[in-house]
DNA sequence: CTGTTAGCGCATTCAA
DNA sequence: TTGAATGCGCTAACAG
């Protein structure tokens, strides 16, 4: 930066005023001088140094629970295309579900003095992100966190759960499963299945019983296969891994996908279309969550201190194969 | 930081060593009442601060050339999970394949004070990447860029292809055709490519052509099904984008997978085994592709100063149904 | 073993 | 409109 002043015949503080957003306070002169000046030395203003002085870092941070799960992957990708867009970097953490890796990402997140905090994990050290919450605007990604009062963004679960089910129905299928990771509480999840259960009392056409995956979840499909109902069966699978899991067990149990069992799937994964006739879909506008939570941030950023939102999405209906097999 | 020196009765530099590696030099007095007082204050030493000052800020970054391919994925959690261990935070960057957002992204990087470098990109942009290179250790990840002297971790993909060559011909394909996403300069895609050409002349039983993805795959692969050769045919996938390419257009084609075509991929996805007769796959060790990207890293930080190495690993050959139909 | 001093690179008063 | 001085939170000499 010295170097800069001193080769435009200027001083330092006059660099950072054209560095930063005070180049109205700059004499046309100077600012070309400062300018050519810096593209000859290559300057680059250290953002370590920036922020510490501003408390500006430029840095928003994101806790992801999986980062191989592809749903957290493409969130990340709209989140991270909204930070490019207006200046800032991205750090993500991936915790693994692991509640230690949590906590220690969590410190370094603050160590670091991200500006903002995206948040798309289970929650546990609650002491750690209310302490955080006081000192940086936060929103929170398909997962609510209860004593956690802010802005929250993702699926709404109960339209696509109704969306799932008017569909089935429409095709013919009476008795239902829903397949679900664990209720770990994982909010997206309980709503999920809260709502399929709810909805499932109201629709007289449908049966209909929830199933979390497990070890024994091999054993319980079969059951349902094997058990004697009034109508066609289908599986609703809550999400890309237990659409997976299930795949894989109808084809241990050597059913024909998708003649023997109609499927559908929240979340929409490129595969899906290749296996057996199609795997009929709910997919989530990934980008349009991702940006919409950095936009959260960064009116919050700018002030905004309205109450805290929740924006919840519709998802796209996808009509494959492993919903048609009744209409053949 | 001062105010723990305060609580302790201590000065700001005994707090500093005490959060530093120093604390040999502390009397376990001193050292027990900064860190009683640390816990009280919950107090966190600001890593830009200590970043500015020492010149390490324990910031390892990483440009991605896309995100959405499973395999960087899966290199990325490597080294993101050998930089947690070893005390370091990973910045990720990703260019979806376009030049400018490099650009961004290298400045950005830079701006940061990040103490390491991994990509795995194209390497346009080489002016910068030579600058950075100049103020810090760089390792390649599967892309070769022929201009930067560094380490470079990835696939040896001359075995590989001899691997997969093996296989097929063992299962008795004769005929093949190599699938790979366009010739853009990526070093492992033409690797690839080059040693199938070149293992297909030494071969006399087998006969092998290539084939880059584009919007002629549907027509070409038709082709290659349609010609009259002496042989059992097969697909050789040379990666995960190509084989979702090339299942769909099997498909589109009418072709019982994997009856009338045999079909062997680069990278095992989790989806492989669903697809079909389920599809093997040369599974590259990516977490220690990522874990050892970091260990160069770090050894080059310590000092090391060798010339560059290579490190190629070894894919595991899957079997799967794909490539089993001529010994039903 | 511990405290004092002097910056790291920059943004912001306050004068000029 | 510009420059000089001060300090962000921390580490690294150097004394003691």
């Amino acid at each position: 930066m010295l170097d800069v002043a001193e080769r435009a015949g200027v001083s330092k503080a006059s660099v950072s005023r054209f560095i930063g957003d005070d180049r109205a306070l700059l004499s046309d002169a100077t600012a070309l001088r400062i300018e050519q000046a810096i593209d000859q030395l290559g300057y680059r203003p250290n953002q370590m140094a920036r922020g510490l002085k501003r408390g500006r870092t430029r840095l928003i941070g994101m806790l992801v629970a999986d980062i191989r799960n592809p749903y957290s992957i493409a969130v990340m990708h709209g989140v991270e295309t909204a930070c490019r867009k207006h200046g800032y970097s991205l750090v993500v953490c991936n915790t693994d579900r692991d509640d230690e890796q949590e906590r220690q990402h969590l410190a370094a997140l603050r160590a670091y003095n991200i500006e903002g905090l995206i948040v798309n994990t289970l929650g546990h050290h609650l002491d750690q992100l209310l302490e955080l919450q006081q000192e940086m605007p936060m929103v929170l990604v398909d997962r609510k966190v209860d004593a956690l009062h802010s802005d929250l963004v993702g699926l709404d679960n109960r339209v696509a759960v109704s969306m799932a089910l008017d569909h089935l129905e429409q095709k013919g299928y009476r008795d239902l499963l829903l397949i679900s990771e664990a209720a770990d509480g994982t909010s997206s999840r309980l709503e999920r299945m809260d709502s399929f259960k709810a909805q499932i009392e109201r629709r007289k056409a449908l049966r209909g019983a929830v199933l979390e995956i497990g070890p024994d979840l091999h054993a319980r499909v079969q059951a349902f296969l094997d058990a004697d109902t009034a109508g066609p069966k289908a599986l609703f699978c809550a999400n890309g891994i237990a659409t997976l899991a299930c795949t894989a067990v109808l084809r241990e149990l050597g059913c024909a996908l998708f003649e023997d069992i109609g499927l559908i799937a929240l979340d929409d994964l490129d595969w899906y279309p290749l296996v057996g006739s199609g795997i009929t879909a709910l997919a989530q506008p990934t980008d349009a969550i991702g940006a919409s939570a950095f936009d959260c941030l960064l009116q919050r950023l700018r002030g905004d201190s309205e109450p805290a939102r929740t924006l919840d999405f519709l998802p796209q209906l996808i009509v494959r194969g492993s919903t048609q097999s009744l209409h053949k």
